[in-house]
DNA sequence: AATCTTAATTGACAAATGTAAACCATCTGG
DNA sequence: CCAGATGGTTTACATTTGTCAATTAAGATT
């Protein structure tokens, strides 16, 4: 189940989270540049909507409508990462961090949560290790 | 400049990739599983050369073409990747690559190639700092 | 030569994507 | 109450993507 998420609607969806999870049409709008007509903007929602990424109520005093992500970033982000590692890497995680930091070179600091990462994950591994 | 290169398009590119980088038509449908008709695989491979991922010259003996791919694969994910990370993950390295560990556990030996990896870049960095 | 096979080319079509015009309610300030 | 502003719904349309059917061309086979 290949995740299916184009471009102008993950837009959307991106700003719905900076908004903190919920947001208005016109919010969003807002917030979009280059703008896009409104029945553009709801025309999107009403996609996400339907493929579930999105939930909306009416806004109890307001006319118009609240639209929630029903998910967290990460949970999509991780399976945009997930559907790319495949279609272009065939699974191999190694490769496709070595393309992302030759395309685009780390900060130190980038390099120091990279440390980090690589720590949490022998931790996580251990754990796993004791666990099975 | 975004990268458009649709799934059904990067499948046959990963074959001849696979294949050395040149390859009939017929070499490719017949490593696709599922296998796709002989037209659909010449359409594909059309498109892919009007936007110049591949070219084609005939065989010099045979009646067929040859495809051959213009760029490395290293080349093309680099891209590919580039162009999720600003989709998605607004150009953060690290939460990209976060998502993709959490995605799909590393295995042990990810591990160490990723230790390895993360100490290549501080020496790139280095490097990169004296050159400056 | 007549036929069979194999490959390429053309044209087509449905579904997905990006964008918006037109239209319809409702609210808001004279 | 009426005109503008605001927000939503419907319908539409061009492009892109995924797949082929139908047709044409060139060798291979009898």
């Amino acid at each position: 189940m290949t995740i299916r998420l184009p471009d102008a609607e993950l837009e959307l969806l991106k700003i719905i989270w900076q908004l903190g999870g919920r947001a208005t049409a016109k919010e969003i709008r807002q917030k979009l540049k280059p703008a896009k007509d409104h029945a553009t903007v709801t025309t999107l929602l009403r996609r996400l909507e339907s493929r579930e990424f999105v939930k909306r109520e009416k806004s109890s005093e307001g006319r118009e409508f609240i639209y929630e992500a029903t998910a967290k970033p990460e949970k999509t982000q991780r399976a945009l990462v997930k559907n790319l590692l495949q279609r272009a890497f065939d699974g191999s995680g190694i490769e496709m961090v070595n393309a992302l930091f030759q395309s685009k070179p780390p900060s130190e600091s980038d390099i120091e949560d990279l440390e980090a990462l690589v720590e949490q994950l022998k931790k996580d591994k251990r754990k796993k290790k004791g666990t099975k």
